[in-house]
DNA sequence: TGACTGATGTCAGCCACAGACATGACTGTA
DNA sequence: TACAGTCATGTCTGTGGCTGACATCAGTCA
């Protein structure tokens, strides 16, 4: 198990990393970070499907937290619940001590369009699984997918909140303190005068 | 005005659309549809901005509709009757008509992974527009975030049942249909026994 | 020992896309 | 009429993302 250096996939998301902070990502080629740990750009492309991709390995964890927490959740409870759940348990893949990463691949993402659509597709093959997941507990059209896109997009932002500079909270805080305003916001008298949602808390807090 | 043919883009765009859908996307190059207009691949890239890009044109609009509800909305509207009122000012925009050229249009980026990501890219773009409206209308965060991608993420899922066969419903009907419907799971009793939203209406109903 | 496997290298090629420059209507103006 | 300016287009050339085909070669297993 020693006949290359193991952990090739890890090594070259590491310089890439790298690179894309220091050089920026268009700046940075395929063969740039193969090169830098010592490969040629046709093995980057045999772990990595494309370039952007480097950035967005580690997907399937992300999917298994949100499905597990789902199915660990009680027999009876609502979907809504069960998005409680998901991103209770999704948060638990992101203590403290990643957040100083997770800031500075966000800040590289950020700077570049195309790794930005990466990252909504993930996001939107998330919410897919979930639905997915929601229906094989038997919630029901259209509830399912509202509430499994719903997940989707709170944790977006609890993930960029969470980052935010001076954020201190956990994301499975920021994750059902926004879900819950979502609640507040959705089922607010749909007569029409809940000026109350304009005095809102700030996500931050 | 005639001095090249008019309507280059336009004509880009139905080309494109064609072979796409005849012989697929990945197979179909730029020189292609350039070809079969009777221009030159570097044309094309001068109308695009790239490949995908054919396909998505238009966006402006859409998202001058639902700012354009949210601006007409009453002044004390509450955030979630700006999302329903955006909602039915997009709607607009897709009459009975347009359905089956949606539909063939929505055939081909289902069958591409790239086209989904930038159908999602642009989806989060009209998202955060609308958020910056919403805020600038004085929503407080984080309501305006949550509402802005509400909207988005109610529109794109109205929008994928609109052009579902058999549907008849106007897009503006089930929009709004699915954001009762949001509003009903999130609302719901948080204390945790909805059950009933296991037999909530179907999206077809 | 020898067949086999699996990660890697090498080579050649396609295509998306972009910069630089030329062209050839057509327009406005003197 | 002539001449300069504009603008969409063509031409040429180059880079980088990505792929298929084939070779290599260390280690494994029969």
């Amino acid at each position: 198990m020693v006949r290359w250096q193991p952990g090739t996939r890890e090594r070259l998301q590491a310089a890439a990393l790298d690179l894309f902070a220091s050089r920026g990502y268009e700046q940075t080629t395929a063969a740039d970070i193969a090169q830098a740990v010592g490969l040629t750009e046709r093995t980057f492309f045999r772990h990595f499907s494309d370039k952007r991709e480097v950035l967005f390995s580690g997907q399937d964890l992300l999917t298994e937290a949100f499905l597990g927490g789902i199915t660990a959740a009680p027999e009876d409870a609502a979907p809504m619940e069960l998005v409680a759940a998901a991103l209770e348990s999704a948060g638990e893949l992101f203590p403290g001590e990643r957040r100083d990463h997770s800031r500075l691949r966000q800040s590289v993402i950020d700077k570049n369009p195309a790794l930005q659509e990466r990252e909504r597709h993930k996001l939107s093959g998330l919410a897919t699984t979930i639905g997915d997941a929601l229906r094989a507990r038997g919630v029901a059209e259209p509830a399912a997918t509202l509430a499994a896109e719903s997940a989707g997009m709170v944790f977006g932002i609890a993930f960029a909140q969470w980052i935010r500079e001076g954020e201190e909270r956990s994301l499975t805080d920021i994750g059902l303190s926004l879900l819950a305003e979502l609640r507040g916001l959705a089922g607010g008298e749909s007569g029409g005068s809940s000026r109350g949602s304009q005095r809102n808390i700030q996500a931050g807090a």
